[in-house]
DNA sequence: TTGCAGATGTTATAGCATTACACAACAATG
DNA sequence: CATTGTTGTGTAATGCTATAACATCTGCAA
């Protein structure tokens, strides 16, 4: 189900992120845990620590301004320097996205600022194409 | 203290504009209430309904990635499609700035998606050039 | 075998935000 | 003046999001 040739994940790992995989908008923790109740899942912590492996290793993103995951639908996603995401208020979903030139802008004041970047956070909040009309 | 001739605010707004702008760092809605407890502040709802004006009139910022909430520094916040925060993790300190280049490459996306663009966050994380050597 | 690192399970708690309901102040209107 | 609508307020309860603390287990390497 992912596009990524993804290294060993364990048991909780795949299922949180089969989850998201399986699921066409962004999904909270809770939910996931929701899903999952019937595998085995009781506590939140079960989730929020797959869901830390499975962003360490590039597979899941947070969405800050919802408190959301998603699977990385971005197969390239790792070779570039930040990835923006647009997402829909009124139908949920969420398009995946990188700006080379948005990414050097940043780097770029971070460098001149003299600041460490360390993580880029980039949301789009609004709606999209189908649900403008709508 | 406010940079802005703002509108005339209420009581709480004010109080709650006030404690912002006292503040060196970003501060929690519910530290926000702690602090003005003492003028009679007793629940989180007042705190947040004041926040959501403050936000609405460009008086405050809201960080995502950290649920917190900042005075807006910068007087032609207004002016700019958009604008960024960097945040250390360290001290946290928050520096906000605005980047045309960035925001009409952001804007130039959603115009060719179709995504009607209604707010847009732009977080970076990291450590601020003093915190970098410490 | 011992020891360590990583993953897991469980309970409890902390932190963030909203719903629901009642009331007060005020302006605009008839 | 009476009415109506809008905005702000106060309060209590609730819901959602995330982590701390502690015990256990598994696999692997020394």
């Amino acid at each position: 189900m992912s596009a990524h040739a993804h290294p060993d994940l364990t048991r909780n790992q795949t299922l949180v992120f089969g989850a998201l995989a399986g699921s066409v908008g962004p999904l909270s923790a809770y939910s996931i845990l929701d899903r999952l109740r019937g595998q085995g899942f009781r506590a939140p912590l079960q989730v929020y620590r797959a869901l830390d492996k499975l962003i360490e290793l590039g597979l899941v993103h947070r969405l800050e301004s919802i408190n959301a995951f998603v699977a990385c639908r971005q197969p390239e996603c790792e070779t570039h320097g930040s990835i923006a995401f647009a997402i829909c208020d009124r139908c949920g979903s969420v398009s995946e996205f990188a700006d080379d030139g948005v990414t050097r802008r940043l780097e770029g004041w971070a460098k001149a600022e003299g600041f460490d970047l360390n993580k880029t956070t980039i949301e789009l909040r609004g709606r999209c194409r189908a649900c403008r009309v709508a």
